[in-house]
DNA sequence: TTCAAAATTGAAATCATTGTAAATAATAAA
DNA sequence: TTTATTATTTACAATGATTTCAATTTTGAA
C-alpha cells in the first residue's frame, strides 16, 4: 500500500483510493486484466466507483508510462504493468494473458510454463517509409 | 476476376459480385484494409452494399481459411488475404499494416523495407496451462 | 474556513460489430 | 417456363466497449 503510494507519487501521480487500488489490482492479477475485469474487482470495495474513473485512470498510467495495453485478440484490451518489452502469451480458450521471459528463443518448443503454443505472431511497431517521407523524424 | 472466382470455387465459396469484389479489395490493397476500408471502396461500385456483407463475407473468408484477422493495436481489426504466418509492421502514424519476410531475423537494426523501428512485439497463442488442466487436448 | 483546482462520477453519445428477419437472387425440380 | 427451395444480401435494431461531458465531490493551499 505504502509502496505503491509511493511509486505513484515517483510518477508525479497524485495517489488517490481509486488510483492505488486500480494500480494493486494490475500488480496482483497475473493475467493482464481488462477494464472490465478491474472494475469488477474494485467495485465490491468502492462501490461508488465509476468505469470512467478506470479508463481515465489506465490511459493516465499509460501516459506516465507505467502501464501498458496489450492488444492481442478479439478486439479486447488488457493492461500489463510490465514497462520492459516482453513476450506474452494468449490463451485461446480463456483469453488471459501471462509474461513470458524477457530474452525467450523458441525454435521448435511446443510448449512453455506449460502452455500449448499453436501460433507465434510477430509485430513491430515504428513509423512506416510513407509517413517518414512526408515529416521528418 | 476470373482467377478470383476459381480461388473461391476451391475452397467451397459461391462467387458473387460482392465476394468477388471483397477478395480483388483485400489483394490489391497493400495496408491491409478494415471492414470500413473494404466497405468505402467497394461501396463505390456496388451502393446497395451492406456493411453487414463485409462483415459476413471477411467471416466466412476466415472461416474457409483464405483471411487472417490482424489485431495490433487502438482496437482496429485489419485482414491479411496470406494465410501462411510472417511478421507484420504497423505504423504508428497512419495506422496501416505491412507484411514483413517469413524469416525475417531482426537484431539490432532500426530500420527494415524503409520502415522506422521502434518497437516489437511478439505474442505466442495457443492453449494455457489452466486450460489444459480442465479438459484433454 | 474558504476557495480554486483536480479528481471522480453518472448519463448520454459514439462507433465497430453482431443479430435478426425480411427481401432479393440463384438454383433445382416439375 | 413456372414454381419451390435455398443461399445471399440487405436494412435496421441491439450490443458492448470506450469516450465525452457536465455536474459533483474531494483535496490542498491560503
Amino acid at each position: 500500500m505504502e509502496k505503491i503510494k509511493k511509486i505513484l507519487e515517483e510518477k508525479g501521480i497524485k495517489p488517490s483510493i481509486q488510483r492505488i487500488k486500480i494500480f494493486e489490482c494490475l500488480m496482483c492479477d497475473g493475467d493482464h486484466p481488462t477494464a472490465k475485469d478491474i472494475y469488477e474487482i474494485i467495485f465490491k470495495e468502492i462501490p461508488t466507483l465509476s468505469k470512467t474513473t478506470i479508463y481515465n485512470t489506465v490511459k493516465l498510467f499509460t501516459d506516465k508510462g507505467i502501464l501498458k495495453p496489450v492488444r492481442i485478440r478479439e478486439g479486447e484490451v488488457r493492461y500489463d504493468i510490465e514497462s520492459d518489452s516482453h513476450p506474452h502469451f494468449r490463451c485461446n480458450k480463456c483469453g488471459k494473458v501471462f509474461d513470458l521471459e524477457k530474452n525467450l528463443l523458441i525454435k521448435e518448443k511446443k510448449e512453455i510454463d506449460g502452455h500449448l503454443i499453436e501460433e507465434k505472431c510477430v509485430c513491430y511497431l515504428g513509423v512506416c517509409r510513407n509517413c517518414r517521407r512526408k515529416r521528418e523524424h
